[in-house]
DNA sequence: TTGTATGCGTTATCAT
DNA sequence: ATGATAACGCATACAA
């Protein structure tokens, strides 16, 4: 199945008696070239609707106009509307600057969807969704050598990176619960591998070690999802006597919040919960649920604006944007 | 920012003094050539860690082994857990083949992503995961001339689609809850540009003919999701005398139990709630709600599949795949 | 200001 | 079995 053979830039030389170089010299606005030229190139342009072909420009500027977004493949993450909304605002950002977006979602931990994108030249720069703690997406990026931004925070410098201020944000909704009375805060984390589990946790322990109590190690639980029985977990750290549940993502709390209506337990009377992330999975709860509101599309769009001045030759920098409000509700009244 | 130079097919001809033709028919495998050549080629070539550029075999070939990926943009939809799901299957079966993905996220009504991608021969073909009433984007589609595929049904035969058998689903729930004796029911609809809200509507009324009952079409309210008010939707609805409500979606779906939850309803004791669509949105949800459980992954990949047959010249039919199963919970005990 | 010629990396046609 | 060359559609260095 073939393209439809279209307008070519020859076309139009051949009806408006000029050469290609200057049709492509009207368009592009390069080299000297009359306004009266231009003008003439311009409209017969329009009135033919005449597009030039994405890929011969690709071919003479080594320049695809499209931006790589991957995307987890893990069942647990792959559906939390973070991702969604990033990529909204992503292409949003990407739509209005020319660029187009290829999406690539990891196949367990192998990368060759990556790879091929790369290596086949399909795009001019990448932007990681996430960042696991030793990452080879990462790794084969860096070396491969197209430029690529990361959201999330990851220990190196050389790295070009964009991350809501997750450390302040969990370390100040910790801190205000502390401040609250609710002493005894047990931790329900996410996927230990996924670096953004890292940074969350480290600001959970800043709260305590700011308000001068030791952390109990014995209240913090990762990779809840994986042992999946929150029924046990919760009764488990029931009976250590504690004030209230940190969850440190959306589905998490979500299932914590069912969970705790299949026990009898109430919220906030028996236990309080709160979450480290918000999102539509938690509109519906009741009690409403304290938790910490990200603009995903907004980080979603900075990140691309960011990829697309680096591919088009700006200085760019790494930055941690605050991008975040706690919202006390019901659930740690 | 150039791309990074890379080795190209005449790097090789050079090492290995032939010709560039000769490289390329030992990677190719078309036209005579020696098993001994392209041996030699090929060994250089894994050692090299040589690919293909694929923008110059896409300017030759006219094919870009992309596909066009398009997304709706209102927020009622985008979150919905179904287009990840299929976005997936879709990818899957996409890098099988050798294709990428590229989305295009609607903005509002306009359809210019989807024009862009098109007209700068970006894509070979277009899969539509959503069609409306009166679709531009089909039309537009049609005219342009690039093959596509709708998931969903469209009243046209000359367009490739394929669909959730939706209409026999919603009306096989519809049937098996009548037959429990639950005769009034009340349907909460979403969007009624969507035309999936027309067939699963249809579905519905089917139901009540075949059991021989009339719908009482005061009892069925499209648009849920856009004057938002549930509250007020089903106390409305409450003093009607009815036996249930069938939600169209999963979102609708879980807006009507949050809002029971607030108003102090018992379901199922004082309402009866079933599902059209179920999705993890519902997962938690108590009780467990009765729905229609599809398979969007399955769905996804048999679209991919498809679209990649027709684009390699293979003749294709649309589908209406029954994918589906009834699932019987508390919620309407 | 405009045109000619060449190259981007690959495939395909036609010789040899 | 292999090689020289044109062609894909566009951009650009160099000429005119």
């Amino acid at each position: 199945m073939k393209m439809s053979t279209r307008m070519t830039i020859d076309d139009i030389a051949e009806a408006l008696g000029v050469s290609k170089t200057t049709v492509s010299r009207a368009i592009s606005g390069k080299g000297r070239i009359s306004e009266k030229t231009t003008e003439r190139v311009k409209t017969y342009i329009k009135e033919h609707n005449y597009k030039p072909n994405a890929v011969a420009q690709s071919l003479v500027s080594k320049k695809t106009y499209n931006i790589g977004l991957v995307l987890p493949n893990e069942n647990e993450a792959f559906e939390l509307p973070f991702f969604q909304n990033c990529m909204k605002g992503i292409s949003i950002v990407a739509s209005a600057a020319g660029y187009d977006i290829m999406i690539s979602i990891l196949e367990g931990r192998r990368i060759d969807n990556i790879k091929r994108l790369v290596e086949n030249h399909k795009v001019d720069g990448v932007i990681l969704t996430r960042a696991l703690v030793k990452d080879e997406s990462i790794k084969y990026l860096k070396q491969s050598g197209v430029p690529f931004i990361v959201i999330g925070s990851y220990d190196e410098k050389n790295l070009l990176q964009i991350d809501n201020d997750n450390y302040m944000a969990c370390k100040e909704l910790t801190t205000v619960l502390i401040a609250k009375g609710l002493k005894r805060l047990a931790l329900f984390g996410g996927d230990s591998d996924f670096y953004i589990s890292r940074t969350r946790r480290k600001g959970f322990e800043a709260a305590y070690k700011k308000m001068g109590i030791p952390v109990d190690q014995s209240l913090i639980y990762m990779d809840c999802l994986k042992d999946s029985d929150f029924s046990v977990l919760i009764e488990n750290v029931m009976r250590k006597d504690i004030d209230g549940i940190l969850c440190m993502d959306d589905k998490i709390a979500a299932e914590v919040i069912a969970k705790c209506n299949i026990l009898g337990i109430n919220i906030p009377k028996d236990l309080r919960i709160a979450s480290f992330y918000n999102s539509s999975l938690l509109d519906n709860s009741i009690p409403a649920i304290t938790s910490i509101s990200f603009d995903d599309g907004r980080l979603g769009q900075i990140v691309a604006k960011t990829l697309i001045n680096k591919l088009e030759g700006a200085e760019v920098q790494s930055q941690v944007i605050k991008n975040y409000s706690i919202i006390l509700k019901e659930s740690t009244s």
